[in-house]
DNA sequence: CTTGACTAGTTTGATATCATACAATATTCG
DNA sequence: CGAATATTGTATGATATCAAACTAGTCAAG
């Protein structure tokens, strides 16, 4: 009951597979829990990132300030490989969302002179620009969740919920390289 | 990020904010928490259904599997508005979904009689053996996961995920609470 | 009844994302 | 050296998703 946004949320992952068989099982409660938890961390994070692309000015989408940021944090002239690892999206996607900041002026790319295969990707001054601004619209949001969930709370929640992005990263079926 | 998921993984956010003002304050840290929390949940959502995808069969997407599990737990018959507002997807979204399941012979409509405006979706016997695949390829999956985070993290975990979904939903279309 | 406001569903145009396939360059090894 | 293999970036075709515009049906006031 609720209205709109973005994926599949609805709690009915809960009883996913509660009504599967006829006679209960000790799986079937643990398979429903685990389907619950999935469903509510990916209706987080669809309401997240969305009010998150809702206040990013210039256009900008998660994604592509990702990168943004990612760059002045960690430092410019990375290849698209390497950053299509740190976010852990194909290259081809990380093709997409570099060719759209291309095109805003908030990037710029060179050849790799060791490595005739590579680019290297450069924050221009507009992309530094509007990275700083993307923070300052972001920040707003996050100091409000404060009345959701308490520093403490979150701090509880990171732990466990680190593990489990580490366990999912280390057993997916390899299919991009790592780094 | 979804991904089907969607989104930007890597412990960036971690730091987002930490390098904003020269002065460090209360908030800041706060601030690069929260961002980090978010962070992981999106990379968990975009990890888990893209895992999750990889096993259902028929060529079913996340959000299709969900309409027909719907269907069979709550009932056929729903209109599309009523299923967009339980995925909390858009209409224009759910009328895609729908038409996908359509071609693949997993569901059909009618038109409501009552109302010259609206659709009826019903299951068909296909739609409901791709549900009954979907389940059965599924549980593996969520079976393994208990391996990263037992049934009494997974249970602690769930209680503040649920407060904080329940928070962004309350607060998404105000005006500049979104997160 | 006619008008105005609301609802249902669709369409279009953008993005992100994945999987797959491909060309070009690198690397490894027999 | 030269052939097999690996890696880089790109292109293509699907899907999901949103926002916004649009058509059509319903409903409440006048």
């Amino acid at each position: 009951m609720a209205r709109r946004s973005c994926q599949h949320r609805d709690e009915d992952w809960t009883l996913i597979l509660s009504d599967t068989s006829g006679t209960p099982t000790d799986s079937t409660p643990t398979e429903a829990l685990y389907f619950q938890l999935f469903n509510e961390i990916g209706i987080i994070s669809q309401l997240s990132s969305s009010a998150f692309e809702k206040a990013l000015p210039h256009g900008l989408t998660a994604a592509q300030f990702g990168v943004l940021n990612h760059c002045v944090r960690l430092g410019d002239g990375q290849t698209p490989a390497r950053l299509a690892a740190a976010f852990q999206v194909t290259r081809g996607t990380m093709t997409s969302t570099l060719s759209r900041l291309e095109s805003k002026g908030f990037i710029r790319t060179e050849p790799d002179p060791k490595d005739g295969r590579s680019k290297r990707v450069y924050l221009t001054e507009a992309g530094k620009t509007a990275r700083e601004d993307g923070v300052a619209a972001a920040a707003p949001l996050f100091r409000d969740v404060t009345g959701a969930l308490d520093r403490a709370q979150a701090e509880a929640l990171l732990q466990p919920l680190q593990a489990l992005r580490k366990w999912l990263d280390e057993n997916r079926n390899t299919d991009f390289d790592g780094l």
